[in-house]
Parts: structure tokens; C-alpha cells; sequence
DNA sequence: GTGGTCTAGACCACT
DNA sequence: GTGGTCTAGACCACC
């Protein structure tokens, strides 16, 4: 099975993080196990009808993330999993993705009982394609 | 009781957008209701140590909204609530916030528990500080 | 056929103004369909001798509409037609509008047939120019 | 009967300008005639809840402009109606209004049978209460 | 004094 | 080169 990237338009994500984003978001999924080959940067970029330069920049950047591996010569691969940030970060960035959601929320005047449920529906969805099973043998 | 803002440097928040956030969240948390008078543009612009254009524009934005109503000569007050959108563009922009809410989660390794107490918290937290008591009578 | 916007100083219409009620207008005649290439910031304002603020003004505020779409680096663009506001919020607005419209023309003290058929005009000129022909595919 | 005049929050349009369109409105209409008296500055300002400055900018407006007429130790009185604009300069502001209202219109996405429906109804309401029947002797 | 508009010029992230 | 953000300072209509 392909990997389905898509870029939106609408939104005002700049085109290199909804790319990155998608990526980290199929590894959390386990759609992209470690050990597996990502696409060219020319493959992906006439895929998704992106500037070259967009693609490459996304994998530089992941890369220094160290969520993927590049040798030349061979491609680049989705690295073994680890925690890269420290829990202090990590507590902060959800701190502030859950005022940005909340605050959206209030303003759009939804109720507290959608939301959870939408949510919650979310996270079920996530489950019932369990992530990271049987990973393939790494490098 | 003033009004407390802040504005944090070095994250890529832009401050109009901080402040407007801050200015949007007061109203929705009752801390601010329909009718009270905010700070005039030089004054907030002097306590943030901003330039007056960058608060006249928040206060243009939030007019534009409908979540203020300025007045040349007399301030800016706060406008009574009202459903400015449709429920089509509602959903639509439930829908953005709430996958850039859960991939952000993903990427961060939070567990559906986790986010589910936290945000449930959240809105009980509002529950217990009901919005639009009192309001003063608007002129 | 290049886009002719003008804009008159002396009345008091603001020219940010002036700017986005013509291509609100060029969008809804079909002069401009969705997928269309708006001047760049920069362009216009030359074209037109107003500072480049004024026309990024007019450009966010348009994109704030949702009747352009704007991506940093690549250019504005006219977005897909769709209903932003309100049910409420669109009677209230034509309300208003109408109110003033018919204000004035009391106050001018033209007839009601003139002015019916002025509008009834109006109208099927914009019928014979049928908006939205030939959509352009939107990237 | 007493004039009622009502000033609006939410629209921009500034408070004199309301209360100066309202007598007009008034003139126009028929509920006031050649030879009536208008209130004082301070009652109107009073019944109004608005500074007493706002009313007198009011009238000393609409005096220039000759609709009304003044003497000192007597009052205001509405002045017998002529045609105070060229015929140039009202179709210019004609032309003007219809447009301003012709693009909100199509903004707000109405249909034009609507439109035509709803201008109708107001020019019938106007007419079951027919204007200047009657004039009152004049000073 | 209040908010609204405009100019001038700078810096930034994105493509 | 593109749009987006911010600063600095000016002028205006309104109350």
C-alpha cells in the first residue's frame, strides 16, 4: 500500500508542514514502521505537485528531528523510535495546543459534550489500527 | 479588577494575534462581559510596550468579528454574543482545529486518557465561572 | 484583459475600501472566477500610487472573507465561492443595507419606478454575464 | 404625536449622521411639515441619551443645507421643501448608493427577486402614509 | 481624547 | 519575489 499524502489548501499551513506533519502522523500511526523506505524527494514532489525544494527541505528537517535516517546512495528511512523531546517541552507544546483548541472551540460556541465525543471517536479510530505492530527488521 | 495581558516573545505566536487571543478568551471566560469598556488603543499599547498600530489592528479584527463594537470618540466596548458564522463554516473550522488539536497530541505521545481528563477539566473549569453573569447594561 | 481598478480621492471612502469593493465586485460580475491570480501586494500598489500596506490591507482582509485565498510565496488567489455568514447574520446585514439604501433615495426623492427599474436593470446585466462560466482549476 | 428617533449601536454609522438622516427621514416621510418645530437641543439631547453638542452639530447641518430653519429666541422650524441638490449631483449619489448597495447584495448572496420584493414592500409602506398632505402655515 | 486610515520603511517565512 | 507582521509617526472624524 502507497502512502496517501494530500495537501489542503484554505488552511494557512505553509505546503513543507502539512507535508512533515503527515509523515510524523503515519509513523504515530504505524501506517510508517521503522526500517521503512520513504519516497524519493522527485518521487514525492510530482506526486503532491510541489517544488522540489519544499520536499527536500521536509526531509532536512526531519531528519534533524531524528524521526528519519538518510545515506546517500540508498534513501532515506524511518529511524527507530524515540523520545526526542524532554517531558518539560512536551507538557508545554500540549499546554499550548490545548488553549489554541479550547480557545477555537469557545469561540465557535460548540458544547462541551461534542467535543469530547468528537474526540473521542478520534482516538477510537487511532486504536482500531493499532500502531507500530510488527515492525520490519531496521537497516 | 484590571485586565491582565501578556505578550511572549520568541515563540512564532504574532503578537496581534496574542493579544487578540487573550482579549477573545477574557470575554469567553465571563472576565470580561458585554459592555465593559476596553483599555483604549494608546493605553494597552503602552502597557504591552507595543506600537498603537498593532493594537488598533487586533480591535479592527475583533470588530470585523462582532466580538466588539467601537465607537470613534467614545472606546471600544464589548459587543453582545452572537453567532457570526455559518453552520457550514463552523464545522468546516471545528473540523481544522481539531486535527491540527490531535495530530499535535500524536506527535507528542499524549494518551487519549491523558487529553480526555485534561480537557474535560477545562470545561468544567468554565462551568464553574458561568460567562454573561451579570452583564451590564449596554448603551 | 488586465484587471482596471481605480480608485477617487475627494469622496470619503477610504481607499482600502475602494480597492476591495472592486474586486469583490470584478468576483461576483465573473470578470475574476475562482483559481484566478490576483496582482501581487506590490504591483497593485504601484499600479495604483497607494502604499503597499494599504493594498495588503485590502488583501487580508479579503482572505479574512474568504473571497481570496493567500499563500506567502506563491501569490493571492481567487478562492471557491462559499456562504461564510450566518443565516441571521445575512438578514441583519441586508437590513441594514437596505435601510440605507432607501434613505437615501427618499432623501434624494427619486420615484419608486425609477428606481425599481434601475435595480431590475442591474440585475439582468448580471444575468447576461453569467458568473462562475469556465472556473479555472483551483491548485 | 412625538417624533421618535432611535439611535442604533453595532452599524458604524456615527451618531449625528443618524439623528440627522432621521429628521430628513421624517421630512421625507411627511411626519414632519413645512412650519413644524423641531425640539430644542437639550430636549432632543436628553430624550436621546447623546451629548448635547452631538444634537446642536445635528442642526446647525442641517440648517446649511437648508432643510431647516432657525431663529434665535424662537426654535427650530422645518423650512418649506425645495430641491436643494443639481440634477448632476443626484444622480451621481444616486448612482453611488445603488452601487454600494448592489455589491453588498450580491455578497450576501440574496436572489434579486428578494431584493425586488423587499424594496417593494418598503415603497408601498411609504405610500399608504402619503407625505407633505396638508402643510401647516408656515412661520 | 477616541478609534480609523494612510504612509514609509523594515524584517521574516515561504516558494 | 511572495504575502504577513511590526514599528514609527501623521492626519482625520467623532464625541
Amino acid at each position: 500500500m502507497a502512502l496517501q499524502f494530500q495537501i489542503a489548501t484554505g488552511n494557512n499551513v505553509p505546503i513543507y508542514r502539512q507535508i512533515a506533519d503527515q509523515i510524523r502522523r503515519a509513523i504515530s500511526m504505524g501506517d510508517l514502521v521503522p526500517g521503512d523506505q520513504l519516497p524519493t524527494v522527485r518521487a514525492l514532489a510530482e506526486q503532491l505537485i510541489v517544488n522540489p525544494n519544499t520536499v527536500a527541505k521536509v526531509y532536512t528537517m526531519l531528519a534533524q528531528e531524528g524521526v528519519v535516517e538518510g545515506y546517500v546512495g540508498r534513501g532515506l528511512f524511518v529511524a527507530a523510535r524515540r523520545q526526542l523531546l524532554s517531558e518539560e517541552e512536551r507538557e508545554r507544546r500540549l499546554a499550548v495546543a490545548l488553549d489554541a483548541f479550547f480557545n477555537e472551540v469557545l469561540f465557535l460556541d460548540f458544547s462541551a459534550e461534542q467535543i469530547m465525543e468528537l474526540l473521542s471517536q478520534k482516538f477510537k479510530a487511532l486504536e482500531s489500527t493499532p500502531a507500530s505492530s510488527t515492525p520490519k527488521d531496521v537497516k
